[in-house]
DNA sequence: ACTGGCACTCGCGAAGTGGGAGTGCCAGTG
DNA sequence: CACTGGCACTCCCACTTCGCGAGTGCCAGT
């Protein structure tokens, strides 16, 4: 059966109501809130034909309504106007940040700022190393037999490696070295660059081609492989609030996904270009996470995506608020490293 | 009045069986599970003193007895023998930690390490960088008036800072310019090197005058003032256990008390060297953790303290264990700096 | 100084109870 | 045909009652 226009109504009333309240909301209580036309009767009705097609329920019988996590989906995707945010949340973002220093800075302050705003668990990744350009090589002689290298990235992460060389090399050999290296790598993407080392010690001539061969082992088993991802958490103590409410009963299974961060990398590393994902409930591959939703984004300078950031709550989470929030930290913060 | 020999025997019992059942133990149960030589009735009267004195208390009337603050500091102080590692146990820490490739993992594994092995919260600071001593000083020329000063500490962490220059410079003065630095800062611990920097910037010559006063600037500032202390948490999850009986009802104030690196560095980081410290319940400054309790220690290479670690629980835990564990790592780690 | 006995206290879980919010259904109406 | 008002029904929840039993304090006895 279809849902018209007024059963939609219906559903959205009995969301925010849910989501204000706490409390399963009957047909009276709803006609009263919201405006709607019609008599609680008929409310009734719209109801039964929402709970038969599985997007509400009723927790007891003889209870008010509960949305089910698809009517949740239902909701997120067709019902929810995005809420703009107020003047105040956008100045609390621009104060926050903008006293920033450096970039692990920046991504604490934003991570943070993020579970006051929303008032969830925050997480943020710090510009993933991988997908990063590069800014700048540099070539350090330790020894006769031993380079440091150290490559800045674009988003102002620093990462330094020591090399171990087969033989001596000579001044000038590091500075050719640190030319063609620059010179080709300057600009791309990390996970771009094997194809260009490999092509770095093709070109190699006979003297550099030694030297050179294990500068792009280390390269890319280090930089490009093992590329560490770093994850930033906030507002845990958030998880607390409702009583036992949410996450029925304990918050023990939600902490331990939190302190796994690989989990915490599918979640919130796995995000397409200016999109926001939202994953409800059930919808959620973690098993420990299924009483719980997601709100995920990328964010990066300009169009480009370095890493993710969201928050986690209860499925009982205001949307529309969330996703707002979420989207214009994001911004704001790819607008940060745009500029630094 | 005096507390004689059996009294404390008393004390050592209930504490034991309550942090083992949770339950608050009465006096039939406490000769039956340990051979005191006397009779409930005895116990009662001996629990009778030990209430006026202020160790233990009844939750209701007519309930068992449980420790107080008092009474688990006494038993700490005075009663408890610290409990030897199993040899699984020891197994298990050469385990976690064998595999670690640099200072972060250590850091990384070392706390879940210690989560894991005492299932309360774990707290473990970065070797400090002001403590730590200097291994070798890196200045590479970015451009002719830049430079980047990679600084290696003893314990492995690196750091690199930008150094703008009042004008160009030569490739001999940089090489010049390293070596003075190196000589006169190596091996030095980085919170006595303000003197030294000073120094440092007198005995230049008039050419390097103004670079060196510049650097000398950057080292101090950054370096020195602002080490910014890192701290790496875990376990939070322990928390859950025991239902909500530890930490009256909400886990709220406790994890808002674990996100303000401030108040961990305060707990975790005024360690003295080699001295392991146990904060009890009411002993604790902070109004948050009035109803835990943290057992913390100093860690480094040998009799060096670069660090603070420890673990943060209800009132209720097994302090013999927890000590014997917190020590045990903290020494096995401080010897893996030691090496590294 | 310790013990056994005894009356007493009181928290806790089980069982019972009434109120009320909310429902489903149905006959009636524009 | 869509909506409404009325009504009987369901069943959760908060509240009370009650009996049990663990544990106590005290006291007289050894």
């Amino acid at each position: 059966m279809a849902l018209d226009e007024r059963k939609l109504e219906v559903l959205r009333a009995i969301v925010e109501d849910y989501v204000a309240t706490q409390e399963p909301v009957g047909s009276k209580a709803l006609v009263e809130r919201h405006n709607l036309r019609v008599s609680p009767a008929t409310v009734r009705n719209d109801m039964a034909v929402l709970e038969e097609e599985g997007y509400i329920r009723q927790p007891h019988t003889s209870a008010g309504r509960v949305p089910t996590d698809a009517g949740y989906r239902l909701f997120v995707d067709k019902l929810s106007r995005v809420k703009p945010l107020s003047p105040a949340e956008r100045r609390a973002i621009e104060r926050f940040l903008i006293g920033a220093v450096d970039l692990d800075d920046v991504v604490h302050r934003t991570v943070r700022l993020l579970a006051q705003l929303t008032r969830q668990v925050a997480v943020v990744q710090y510009p993933s190393l991988s997908r990063a350009s590069v800014r700048h090589f540099e070539l350090v002689p330790i020894s006769t037999t031993r380079l440091m290298v150290v490559m800045i990235a674009e988003t102002g992460r620093v990462e330094q490696r020591l090399v171990d060389l087969p033989g001596p090399i000579l001044a000038d050999d590091v500075t050719e070295l640190r030319r063609r290296v620059n010179e080709k790598l300057v600009g791309k993407r990390l996970v771009d660059t094997p194809p260009l080392v490999e092509a770095l010690v093709e070109e190699a001539g006979p003297g550099l081609r030694p030297p050179m061969t294990v500068l792009s082992t280390v390269l890319l088993e280090t930089l490009v492989e093992r590329a560490e991802e770093r994850i930033a958490l906030a507002g845990t103590a958030n998880l607390a609030r409702g009583g036992l409410l949410d996450f029925q009963g304990s918050l023990r299974p939600i902490l331990e996904a939190l302190e796994e961060e690989v989990i915490l990398l599918k979640l919130f590393g796995e995000v397409e270009p200016s999109m926001t994902r939202v994953r409800i409930g059930d919808e959620n591959e973690i098993e420990d996470l299924r009483s719980a939703s997601i709100v995920a984004t990328g964010y990066g300078p300009g169009s480009i995506v370095v890493g993710g950031m969201g928050v986690l709550g209860p499925t009982r989470m205001d949307y529309p608020a969330n996703i707002a929030t979420v989207r214009a930290v994001a911004r704001y913060v790819g607008d940060l490293l745009g500029q630094g």
